[in-house]
DNA sequence: TTTAAACATTGACCAAAGTCAATTTGCCAA
DNA sequence: TTGGCAAATTGACTTTGGTCAATGTTTAAA
């Protein structure tokens, strides 16, 4: 069960924990549209994306969603619960067909109350993603919706290489526009004017670009941060 | 230096470390407008508020502000830069006349690598906050402006009592407006429109109410957790 | 290949919140 | 008590984004 071992968070792991994660992890494959688990179920297993999306979100009474997160492979998920009386804080749906690793909190739960290194790392972990909260709420404030849209493209390059870019949106247009906290119809519309205002050039999901330059000099002048974006820097 | 035993984070510290605390902390008072730190400094100390207001903030070039959170006594701050590589994430300003303990970091640093129940209180922290970072995005999104300010009257309110209510808004109406991501015109009119549609009375920052039914009505419509809101139990 | 369903775009319109400017209110210090 | 300043409110107007409906465009299954 190697790909534990390069997860940041279980840096810190002992081998008798990473043989318990192999030995008791299931691996299943599940279709675009499968639930996982719904916001304020009992959490008894923790997840891990192998392969696929996954969206993390909560909705009101009349449907209303709000996306918490959008996850590619590598990243772990539901494992906070162990601190929210063992209740998931979001619901999980596979957005695009996936392989998940699913583990017993109780394993993760012993081990860290056990093993200091590991806590350590997931509070590096909880950190970074706190981070990346604030900036969130952030944006929201600050920016317009074509400067957030170029912020979430800026995130998906490669931000320390110059020259020519491509970038592929790595979900639908509909998700990437409720990811950013917009209407589908008004993400379009703010794709163009991000068009217009930076010279960037849109076929389907598929956006290229001379340089970044533009861009950052767009998008980033509405942001506390400086650019390169630091918390990029190692995935949970 | 019993003021931070009651702190649900060092419930798990050890004695020694409760002592260091109060041989290394010092008390210092701060009038409004006070600049505690600025984001991105080399963070040497971290802060506890024992008496007064703290705001949060960061802001970008052309200073525009965004808040981050604005503390009450009894919270902890700047303690996440541990995570952080040793700097603050956010900027600090004393709002009303302030006591603040200050204390130096590496006492921390070392208590948490040592002592893993208190490692696992940060963690528990940590997961409020982020618990809390989610509801905000959540209601910038799906809630309007006066439901927000609801929300907001909600959370000052003692959520289990019932009867009449009288809450005293606890800062400027500004900041409160900012707090919540609006200006303070949006603040004001918003307010009013609260009042037509839940039959509160505003008097100045002094607000009452026959009983927070109309309140929870009006503005958790649009939330997708229960009232009363849990994760108000336990401050920081 | 055809066809239906989901996704994406566009137009017309509306509602919410931001902006700018003018007052008004409340409070503190002289 | 008063003068001055910051905070708060109000009005008029603009901008942004949301809503609803119609129309294209992809994609994948039959």
């Amino acid at each position: 069960m190697s790909y534990f071992e390069n997860i940041p968070l279980f840096s810190g792991a002992s081998d008798g924990f990473l043989q318990a994660l192999g030995q008791n992890a299931h691996i299943k494959k599940h279709e675009k549209g499968k639930i996982l688990f719904i916001h304020e179920d009992h959490a008894d297993d923790f997840f891990f994306v192998q392969k696929g999306w996954v969206k993390l979100f909560r909705e009101t009474l009349d449907g209303t969603q709000s996306i918490v997160d959008i996850l590619p492979e590598g990243h772990i998920f539901g494992e906070t619960a162990l601190f929210e009386n063992n209740l998931y804080p979001y619901s999980a749906e596979v957005i695009e067909p996936a392989e998940i690793i699913q583990i017993p909190m109780l394993i993760l739960k012993e081990e860290i109350e056990a093993n200091n290194k590991l806590a350590l790392s997931m509070l590096s972990s909880m950190a970074r993603y706190r981070r990346q909260q604030d900036r969130e709420i952030e944006h929201r404030t600050i920016q317009n919706a074509p400067q957030r849209i170029g912020c979430f493209l800026l995130r998906l390059a490669n931000q320390n290489e110059d020259g020519a870019v491509k970038i592929h949106l790595p979900y639908d247009k509909t998700l990437v526009a409720s990811r950013l906290g917009m209407q589908p119809e008004t993400f379009s519309r703010a794709l163009s004017k991000l068009k217009d205002k930076t010279g960037i050039r849109i076929n389907g999901a598929t956006i290229e670009m001379d340089s970044l330059d533009q861009l950052v000099k767009y998008s980033c002048a509405a942001c506390s941060s400086e650019f390169p974006c630091k918390d990029l820097a190692a995935a949970e």
